[in-house]
RNA sequence: GGUCCAUUCGUCUAGCCAGGUCAGGACGCCAGAUUUUCAUUCUGGUAACACGGGUUCAAAUCCCGUAUGGACUACCA
């Protein structure tokens, strides 16, 4: 049988990476196989549903490069996708389980559930919960009688359904990250399977639906592990075949612990969301990895090697490589951290790998965006001689600028360094012989510039450094000849008169 | 509190399943080389098997315990 797998999303907000990632490993094990990627939207929770999430997430993942072979966006044999849509076939589900005696109507109001809690707490229940212990003690149609129950549901009195936890010792479920995973049965308690909105949760849906839609491997984030168990036993109550499970490790925060929550982003200076988000309802905006500057194949680089690696010592992967080389078995069971200065580093990777002209549209819409409209040949050059200096296309700005605007300001620190008054009369000499020679020879000015440090026995690095002071503003940038051809000499020659008048 | 999961350099990790290597790589950091600066590049360096028992000639690797961390503990997913 083919592989099968799904990326199933509550469109509750925007995709946090931990999602992304959760979605790329599902998408390179399909790819890796041969197999189908789904897209199921899972908003059973009509109260928690975020105008505006379901698209923002199809953006993200296409952003990514993660492609779906069915789902609520492309559809496919199982449409609908989105649960909400699916509501209807639930039911059905639910009564086969009440008809099979392995679920049950219950009427608790939640007070009365807040209650039973405080009762078993204060006798001094460690796990209070609604489990084989008290659910004889509710109002539930094990507990009543079936004309009681007849009679409440005849009057809609509004009730869930809960599944029955069987009376066995213990659960034991195979794991492809972590092998055997066993919980002791009576420790688990009925979980509701259908809300009195008529609505199933989550643990009913995923189930009903991962099996309608065929699928082979469920491949989802830790923090389902918990309640694995109980999957496992909807599914032995159906009397269906359960899906391979593989529960992928967390993301950390960088500093202390703890799942990578939202709010950690922007206190520490990094996205934690594929694109930018504006909240709806508040108005909020969290930064985006796409905003920010990161390359998508980077970005997916770095976020596959977060929990995964191939066994080998190589670090860059295309995807078409990553889905070559990827395998569950290769998953870690640790939680990883997120490591900012390597996301980094990889993005550097791979804008060095980007050809010039890719990067010049790149400064060009920068440029434009600061009204500014430079001649793109002009723009190519300078993309060729301050790439290298650049993490991030934003950079080739930074590390550019001067190219197009004269210096506004000279660094305190350089200056003080390096601008000495006795060097004065020299960099003015130099300025004339800028002057009076071509442009486009940049070998002989620059033979001809240290020719006179070197007669005059000049400090070289302070006549050098000065000039770069009064071209580029700071110290930094290509060689200086090759600054001044690009620049034009006249220009060249203009930026020195005017630090010497200043500074 | 309870259940479950995890634990190798600061970080991501290899090595563990099939015990025997100076515990390897990458990011970061430090130093050096190059250079008129910055960056790149190159070279070198720093730095880890959570702890305690056991099994064994030999344990990062197998077993037990402890500690620490995390997830879950809703009519949310």
């Amino acid at each position: 049988m083919s592989v099968r797998v799904r990326f199933a999303p509550s469109p509750t907000g925007p995709l946090h990476i931990g999602g992304v990632r959760t979605a790329l490993y599902n998408y390179l094990f399909a790819k890796k196989l041969g197999g189908t990627m789904i897209l199921r939207i899972e908003d059973t929770d009509r109260s928690r549903f975020v105008p505006g999430a379901e698209d923002y997430i199809i953006e993200s993942l296409q952003w990514c490069g993660i492609q779906f072979d069915e789902g609520v966006h492309v559809g496919g044999p199982f449409t609908p996708y989105r649960q909400s849509e699916r509501a209807a076939m639930y039911r059905e589900f639910v009564d086969d389980l009440l008809n099979a005696g392995r679920a049950y109507y219950a009427f608790d109001t939640p007070e009365e559930l807040e209650q039973m809690r405080q009762r078993l707490t204060a006798k001094g229940v460690a796990n209070p919960q609604y489990d084989h212990h008290v659910r004889m003690e509710m109002q539930n149609s094990l507990a009543l009688s079936s004309e009681e129950v007849e009679r409440r549901i005849r009057q809609g009195v509004p009730y869930v359904v809960r599944f029955k936890i069987p009376e066995l010792a213990e659960v034991t479920l195979y794991d492809l990250v972590r092998g055997e995973v066993t919980v002791h049965a009576a420790t688990l308690d009925d979980k509701v399977l259908f809300k009195s909105d008529g609505m199933p949760t989550y643990h009913l849906a995923n189930v009903v639906d991962d099996h309608l839609m065929q699928i082979t491997h469920v491949i989802r984030g830790e923090e389902w592990l918990p309640s694995a168990p109980l999957h496992s036993l909807l599914y032995e109550a159906f009397g269906w075949k359960a899906p391979e499970f593989a529960h992928l490790p967390l993301l950390l925060k960088p500093d202390g612990n703890g799942k990578l929550s939202k709010r950690d982003g922007d206190r520490l200076g990094f996205p934690v969301f594929p694109l930018e988000w504006k909240d709806p309802a508040t108005g909020e905006v969290s930064s985006g990895y796409r905003e920010s500057g990161y390359i998508p194949e980077a970005f997916i680089n770095f976020l596959a090697l977060l929990g995964w690696n191939p066994g080998t010592e190589q670090e860059l992967f295309s995807m078409e490589e990553l889905i070559e080389a990827f395998s569950i078995e290769r998953i870690s069971k640790k939680g990883a951290k997120f490591d900012v200065d390597k996301a980094r580093w990889f993005n550097h990777q791979y804008l060095k790998n980007m050809d010039d002209d890719t990067l010049t549209d790149g400064l060009m819409a920068l440029m434009a965006e600061k009204q500014l409209v430079p001649d793109r040949e002009y723009a190519k050059t300078v993309t060729r001689l301050v790439r290298e200096r650049a993490v991030f296309i934003k950079d080739l700005f930074e590390q550019g600028g001067y190219f197009f605007q004269a210096p506004q300001h000279y660094d305190e620190a350089v200056a003080a360094k390096q601008w000495k008054p006795e060097n004065k009369p020299h960099l003015e000499y130099i300025a004339g012989i800028l002057e009076s020679h071509s442009t486009a020879d940049g070998l002989r000015l620059k033979e001809l510039a240290m020719q006179y440090v070197k007669e005059n026995n000049l400090p070289t690095g302070q006549i050098m450094n000065s000039i770069r002071l009064a071209l580029v503003g700071k110290s930094m940038g290509p060689d200086l000849f090759e600054i001044i051809p690009l620049l034009g000499v006249q220009e060249s020659a203009a930026r020195i008169r005017k630090a010497l008048a200043i500074l």
